[in-house]
RNA sequence: GGAGCUGUAGUUAAGAUUGGUUAUAACGCCGGCCUGUCAAGCCGGAGGCCGCGGGUUCGAGUCCCGUCAGCUCCGCCA
């Protein structure tokens, strides 16, 4: 291939296929440097090689399609090529045959110092796939599903293929639908995972399973969402939290190896979830930098400045971020970081620089000097740094501080990109109570075990404190992947399913099937689901989904490539039993 | 559902504060010259619905309103 020719082929007859990625000519000869997914090889063409395929080269322009057969040649020394690892040769072109011809290109496939609009790159996206970087990207996922497949396979895990067209579940993401033309007026919906197929496996004996599949969700889209996506899925029986664990950071360590070669250290620190949320304010905390989270809630009680004390009156908090010498930030940059917490739904963000002579803030005013002596003994403040803090309910102090943690790290180039911090946050709560439904939802899903004497102690009264045996891996401050112990007991699944208030008609009808799989014997068992998409992201060193994605969607779910989705044919709906309602009342 | 950023030759950008002759550059493309380049070089050339629609104005790429698309984020994502 035109990557591999080294010196050791001098003299040899080759025969290479590729691209023409780039061509020089001087008129009495013509370079090319004719591209395969191998690499790059410099080609050239030259009366004195062959008159022919000379005269003919003159009309090869950008992205041909070219096979020449030529001789392997060695370059004097002032003609080597340092930045090409084929440099040191070249192929002198006895024969040339023109495979195609190639329009004028709406992205330069060769030029890698100018960035594409996505737009083009999208809708032009068999180019944008020519283009090495991306080349990189999925051959580097190719690589890295082989060694998940080989690592899950030389552990005793079976892969098995589980449905796309299945049923509708109620709770989690939206579904996408499939109508039935067989049953009309009838849908499947596509998998937003295999959850109970392979649980439903694990009852069947299979013991341990694994599966690099596609998942569907019909919800909006982010940098790092797409609506579908590929989850490595795993699920092992007779086991405990410990042992999943165990089994799948080693499966991330050689992982990691093996593609980046990263050496991922085992095993990975574990913090629980109230402890992320204490120090960090989100359950996927960035561990790469410190600027924790410190909640001053019980210094400020009962201080003068109303916002503060009104929170904690409220049951809200008052939580800080200390930044070690910010207080050479610029009221413009503060102003910018208030702006940032609003998105977050907080109020303002008040923050105080701290002087040799104490505090430089608007709300200094307000405070005792004991209560400003015992806020920098909390935070660690020091002359010269710079304290920030978020005064609310609990759920906004956290996500306000917690992302503006995240934000304060960029801006101070405390991120660095080629540091792995990899965490395991355990015991989540089983529930979340959802403000608008008013009602409670699973933080996990709803087959996660719960601690069972939380269960039978907070079950009537308060539900939201029963923790569950759940896991995420979170790496650099995103989730890559979570998992649970799972209810093998009917008992408790009916149970789980009543206090998310789902009526016993309901729970027969949509999981009717599984509560009856459970009483055949199921044994006990969990696992865990990556985002595989998100860890490629990590080994290809991108902050976009869609450039380890051969063929994404935009944000507004199209594809500008197939111009997906698109109107279908009348006939094909009524085929279906279905019409398209006009308005969308 | 909401907020922000962006949209100008094939591509990437400048021009937008302060409205004013023919919208500028680089790369790419086309033609010519050239036997050692490798981001080749030199000479010449073509290429524009300034996202789209409306408004203000004597005059709009530039100001205003609307709209569409791409991106980032909030909500949403068990």
């Amino acid at each position: 291939m035109c990557g591999d020719l080294r010196k050791e082929a001098t003299g040899k007859e080759v025969i290479l296929m590729g691209w023409v990625n780039n061509r020089r000519d001087h008129g009495g000869v013509i370079f090319i440097d004719l591209r395969d997914y191998t690499g790059l090889c410099q080609i050239v063409f030259g009366n004195q090689h062959d008159a022919n395929s000379f005269e003919r080269a003159d009309t090869l322009r950008s992205e041909n399609v070219i096979a020449i057969k030529g001789i392997v040649a060695d370059r004097a020394d002032n003609m080597i090529n340092p930045k090409m690892v084929t440099g040191e040769i070249e192929i002198f072109v006895t024969e040339l045959k023109i495979l195609n011809t190639c329009k004028n290109l709406p992205l330069q496939i060769s030029d890698e110092q100018q960035e594409v609009n996505e737009k083009t790159r999208l809708k032009y996206r068999t180019l944008d796939l020519r283009r090495p970087a991306m080349q990189e990207n999925l051959m580097l996922r190719s690589k890295a599903a082989q060694v998940v497949r080989n690592f899950f396979y030389d552990s005793q895990f079976f892969e098995i293929d589980t449905p796309f067209l299945t049923r509708s579940t109620p709770e989690g993401a939206r579904d996408f639908l499939v109508p039935s033309r067989v049953n009309p007026g009838k849908f499947f919906a596509l998998p937003q995972s295999p959850q109970l197929f392979k649980q439903m496996l694990m009852i069947s004996g299979y013991d341990r399973y694994f599966q690099i599949v596609k998942c569907f969700r019909d919800e909006d889209l982010r940098g790092n969402r797409q609506p579908e996506f590929t989850q490595i899925d795993i699920e092992m029986s007779f086991t405990d939290q410990a042992q999943v664990i165990s089994v799948v950071e080693k499966m991330v360590q050689k992982l990691f190896k093996e593609t980046i070669n990263v050496d991922v250290q085992l095993p990975i620190i574990q913090m629980t979830y109230a402890e992320a949320m204490d120090d960090y304010g989100v359950d996927a905390p960035d561990l790469r930098y410190d600027l924790k989270l410190k909640d001053v809630s019980s210094i400020i009680k009962g201080c003068g400045f109303k916002v503060f004390s009104g929170a904690t009156d409220k049951g809200g908090i008052v939580k800080t971020i200390m930044v070690p010498n910010g207080s050479s930030l610029s009221r413009k940059e503060l102003d910018d970081f208030t702006d940032f917490v609003k998105i977050f739904k907080s109020k303002g963000m008040a923050w105080a620089k701290i002087n040799e002579d104490g505090w430089q803030s608007p709300i200094a005013k307000f405070f005792t000097e004991e209560e400003i002596q015992a806020i920098n003994e909390k935070t660690g403040a020091k002359p010269g740094d710079l304290i920030l803090f978020g005064a609310d309910t609990s759920k906004i102090v956290n996500d306000s501080l917690g992302n503006l943690r995240k934000e304060i790290a960029k801006k101070l180039g405390l991120v660095n990109d080629d540091v792995f911090k990899f965490v395991w946050v355990t015991d989540f709560p089983l529930f979340e109570y959802d403000e608008t439904e008013k009602r409670y939802s699973s933080s996990h899903h709803p087959f996660t075990m719960p601690v069972i004497e939380d269960l039978e102690k907070w079950g009537e009264t308060d539900p939201s404190k029963i923790k569950s045996i759940a896991y995420d891996l979170v790496l650099n401050g995103v989730e890559l992947g979570g998992g649970s112990i799972r209810i093998h007991q009917k008992e408790i699944q009916e149970k789980i399913f009543k206090l998310l208030n789902l009526s016993d008609q309901e729970i027969k009808e949509k999981f009717g099937f599984f509560i009856e799989s459970l009483e055949f014997g199921a044994p006990p068992h969990g696992g865990l689901a990556f985002g595989f998409d998100r860890i490629m992201m990590f080994l290809n060193k991108t902050s976009s989904i869609r450039d380890v994605i051969p063929f994404p969607k935009t944000q507004q779910a199209s594809c500008l490539l197939t111009e997906a989705p698109s109107d279908v044919a009348l006939d094909q709906l009524k085929e279906l039993g279905l019409a398209i309602r006009k308005s969308n009342q």
